[in-house]
DNA sequence: CAAAAATAAACGAACGTTCTTTTATTTAAA
DNA sequence: TTTAAATAAAAGAACGTTCGTTTATTTTTG
């Protein structure tokens, strides 16, 4: 029996978020795929059942990648400051490093797969920043709010931040843009000001 | 000499932005935007040079709808406070009446045709919030800061709750979200606790 | 009746997927 | 140790369908 070639999934995954952040999901087709990969078309749908389920698993897989990034260092009994700096810092950490991936996730979550994609509520992540978000609340460590308003004020400012950086210029007429440490310092303390008490 | 049927191009319009929203710009063919619009696929290149002229003049016709609404009742020479609340209002009634075409826009943004169809610096709408942004600066209402960490920081939380409103769910696992008057409010008094010196 | 709007039908190209064949590797009888 | 059966990976070519777009024609109306 002949072993599988792993590279060559690797190939595919990659390529597709390639073709994807570059093209849309318009701009991704199979065989365009299997020709980007050095792959025959046939060879996909070994590794993937059918378009769908290649979107699905590397959307899958690169969450949960994300997921374990962000919650490096991170504890959910942490003090609410440290926690919330860990969590900002490991993002702009993963996205500088691997600014494909968070560009595919990026338009991934605003599409309509990411409803058709929904991840269950009982993940590793969503727990920890459950019981995170609990924790800081009864400490009096930040301020009583429902999750949302908190997630919109706590991480929003910084996908926003995360997406002007990857669009190699900022508000327009405003020049280049560069999101290095003293930015991201400045903006992470402003949200802390919203946030505690 | 016959005379266009405007209700048609509208109908075209529409219908585009529905199956965009639903399923993505994969979703949108030409064949079936003909259908679902009760018109010829010819009849759409009458009034689009091809598809993606289309997706281009809806987006560029959103966005000059959102902008003109979102600057209804706004004075970029407002104290910032009130500059603030105003556009916040603005763009969440947007959002109550016509869902759709904020879902698009939302869509749109975070696809790559958002690079691809850059609007220019000169338009009212950027005008305006630079002066509102410089003003409110030099008359020490707004602390000193990148316009792009002042966006994030004004704007990219709203729009989060709007997305959460729009998916129906908000975080997994922590039940229904509304975005009532009562959130928005609370959300906005956070963000300007950020913002104010 | 002139002219533009609107259509039905059709074009070649590209799509997602599958069918058939070949290739590489393991297994085990000789 | 040799060799051939067995099996899954991988490839290439092709399937029928749908794609974006155009052409030829009809309909509508100033």
């Amino acid at each position: 029996m002949r072993l599988r070639d792993e590279t060559k999934e690797q190939a595919i995954r990659e390529q597709a978020m390639k073709m994807i952040v570059r093209e849309g999901f318009d701009g991704l087709s199979m065989q365009k795929l299997a020709k980007a990969a050095g792959v025959s078309p046939a060879t996909i749908y070994i590794y993937f059942k059918d378009r769908e389920d290649l979107i699905r698993q590397i959307y899958y897989e690169e969450m949960q990648m994300m997921s374990q990034e962000t919650l490096r260092g991170f504890d959910p009994a942490m003090h609410f400051d440290e926690g919330l700096r860990v969590q900002w810092m490991n993002r702009a950490n993963y996205c500088m490093k691997y600014p494909l991936r968070m560009h595919f996730m990026e338009q991934m979550r605003h599409s309509p797969f990411h409803e058709k994609f929904q991840t269950d509520a009982q993940n590793p992540f969503s727990v920890a920043m459950k019981v995170f978000v609990m924790n800081a609340i009864q400490r009096n460590e930040l301020v009583k709010l429902p999750v949302e308003v908190y997630w919109s004020v706590a991480y929003a400012p910084l996908y926003q931040l995360i997406k002007f950086q990857q669009s190699e210029q900022g508000m327009p007429g405003w020049g280049k843009f560069v999101l290095d440490e003293k930015v991201l310092e400045q903006t992470l303390s402003l949200v802390l000001k919203a946030l505690k008490p």
